[in-house]
DNA sequence: AACATTAATCGTATAATTGCAATAAACAAA
DNA sequence: TTTGTTTATTGCAATTATACGATTAATGTT
């Protein structure tokens, strides 16, 4: 069918699923090491930073700015994309909470 | 075209894209939050705890058994899964270094 | 051997994702 | 106003992901 049946997960099931979704494409880890090394950003320098077109680069952009991970002002004809820190904290803590899970006395088999 | 364009980004970033894409859905999140949970499980447990049929199930295990974090040891008719913890400590260290990227100078805009 | 139980695989339908050319939109500069 | 620059949107094709019925495979039970 394609379609996760998000219904019968738990919110915080559906949440982790949806940061990592946006983390599970290698273009868009790369914007974001890109975002926190350079500081500031403008979407062209991410479609020659990238080898991808400028299209595609601004769909990613869309759905990393969709999750609340990075925000962008408009500055002439030009955008500044950077992180929006303050969710990026509040992804990390939902994403440690799962990844931190207590891995000492699972190893049964 | 759907095809992620692997060649183009590094190992690193391809690996996190790898790892983030298998929690990228909630009934793998869940299979393996209820695994860190029972510490041992069978497939027939995992059938009835969420409510997706055995195919599918078995499918989203075969998925984390590929990358490594869960292993599966026979146990008559049915199969015991559990946590690979090493591989978990090995994907949590690749997973955190890109998470815990310094947030306090990027709010640029 | 015949049957039951459990999980994996196959085949297939449907939906989501990815990528880009073409175009539109917004703004600056001449 | 016309032209150039930059980013967003649209439309489409190709690929991958999700889900499950039907079947197979493997093992245990009688």
């Amino acid at each position: 069918m394609g379609l996760a049946k998000t219904e019968m997960f738990t919110d915080e099931q559906n949440e982790i699923a949806l940061f990592a979704k946006v983390f599970g494409h290698p273009a868009r880890v790369s914007i974001l090491q890109h975002l926190f090394k350079i500081n500031a950003c403008v979407c062209g320098d991410l479609v020659n930073e990238i080898g991808l077109a400028q299209p595609t680069i601004s769909q990613h952009l869309k759905e990393l700015k969709l999750l609340g991970l990075i925000k962008g002002n408009v500055e002439g004809t030009s955008v500044c994309y950077c992180i929006d820190t303050a969710n990026w904290s509040k992804m990390k803590r939902v994403m440690l909470q799962f990844l931190d899970q207590d891995v000492s006395k699972t190893d049964c088999c």
